[in-house]
DNA sequence: CGACTGATTGAAAGTGGTCAACAAAAGTGG
DNA sequence: CCACTTTTGTTGACCACTTTCAATCAGTCG
């Protein structure tokens, strides 16, 4: 593995606190692999040998039922996923691939769980990693069952452009058909609300995104603490 | 607090494996109390003080967001309840109250969080406990994005039928219009939907159901073992 | 009994989905 | 680099499902 990788996975919120000798040992088997574009790292169902850290590119979490499919999260680094079947040693609820050219770092998952038996400190940054986990996916049930799609839809972009520092303008950072059932609709529903949002001041150009009146979106949005 | 409640908390899967010690220790502080019906235990936004365990009675955990308000889950004796919250130490992103007459045991988050850097034993069961809830919100997620209100209320109700050992008559065990607000549509569309599956050989009368064709019912629910 | 809450039903409206056609981009191979 | 193919995005027409609102019915509880 490269020794940059060791030392941004190192430093992540969930390894920083360990002491070096089990962060050593914990790390003695991990590797960092590359990955292309749009290959399937997790299948759901399937056991979970290995935590993965993403380091470079961006993952889709998604689930699958029945011949659909449905964006759970997307992550972005340096975050780790997958950690509560680690924990459980069960399988996988949801599949994972890569959307673009992606570094994963793969831990031993039973490395993991000796690590932290070992390590309080390691304990305690675990559980909480997982807690957000946890948080992050009450946010968006929360979304799903309190919100429209186009209330959905005037969060999403809200948060963009907070991503973005506030800007007016940015550019979407997925594929629309990805955003699209990140929220829960389709693509079709997806571009007709982005333009049914004209009215609140949201102007689409391909992948580019204008926000004119911040105010009427802010309103139509509603963004809560306890939810975006 | 009740000798029956303190032992009923210790051989919850959560302290069943933590040392007296610190079983002791972090219940010195913690008491038992009972609950009328339709008492707020727990508001969104306010922080978290206490792991809550639900020893008897019945609570739902839901979300409200602009005077709307919706069913996240609905819990049973005997289980712990907003540990994530007291995990981080961070806002309750849910709300709670009783369903009916209930008895709560209430441990101070501070106590939790010592026990746990103290008893290793119990950290893997904490994490644990927290990634079994983590699951469940995923595959209520899953439900919601992937499933039809149709779907979901076949699969509720299958899932009512094997609680109750597989009967093909038994009785709804809460009010439709909460059982409606967890599946995520109005009461309404409950009964709407509860009428159409008659198709599918559901039955109702009051609170009573009964399933005549359970292949064509398990058919349309798409029963599955990462989702329900 | 009368008041209240919850459940059901009907009618109307709205929201989002499906299907099909087409346009626009992006990727592929000569 | 261009032509071709494939994928992604948009639009229209239509439909299914769900909600909303209102009225009614059915229990429950003082």
């Amino acid at each position: 593995m490269r020794s940059e990788d060791r030392a941004e996975i190192r430093s992540l919120g969930l390894f920083r606190n360990m002491t070096t000798a089990n962060f050593d040992a914990m790390m003695h088997a991990a590797y960092a692999q590359e990955f292309p574009a749009q290959l399937q790292l997790v299948r759901q169902g399937s056991r979970a040998t290995f935590l993965h850290v993403l380091v470079e590119g961006s993952i889709e979490l998604f689930s699958e039922w029945q011949g659909r499919d449905s964006t759970m999260a997307i992550l972005r680094p340096v975050s780790s996923f997958i950690l509560a079947a680690c924990i459980r040693d069960a399988p996988h609820l949801m599949s994972a691939r890569t959307l673009e050219a992606s570094r994963v770092v793969l831990i031993p998952s039973a490395d993991l769980r000796a690590a932290f038996r070992r390590d309080a400190d390691f304990a305690v940054d675990v559980v909480e990693e997982l807690a957000r986990c946890y948080r992050s996916m009450v946010r968006h049930t929360k979304s799903l069952k309190l919100r429209s799609a186009r209330e959905r839809l005037a969060a999403y972009l809200l948060k963009l452009s907070v991503r973005n520092g506030n800007a007016a303008g940015f550019a979407l950072p997925y594929e629309k058909r990805l955003i699209a059932s990140y929220l829960g609709i389709t693509p079709e529903s997806l571009s007709r609300a982005l333009k049914a949002l004209a009215a609140e001041g949201v102007h689409v150009q391909g992948t580019r995104v204008t926000l004119t009146d911040r105010d009427r979106l802010a309103a139509l949005a509603g963004l809560d603490e306890l939810m975006d």
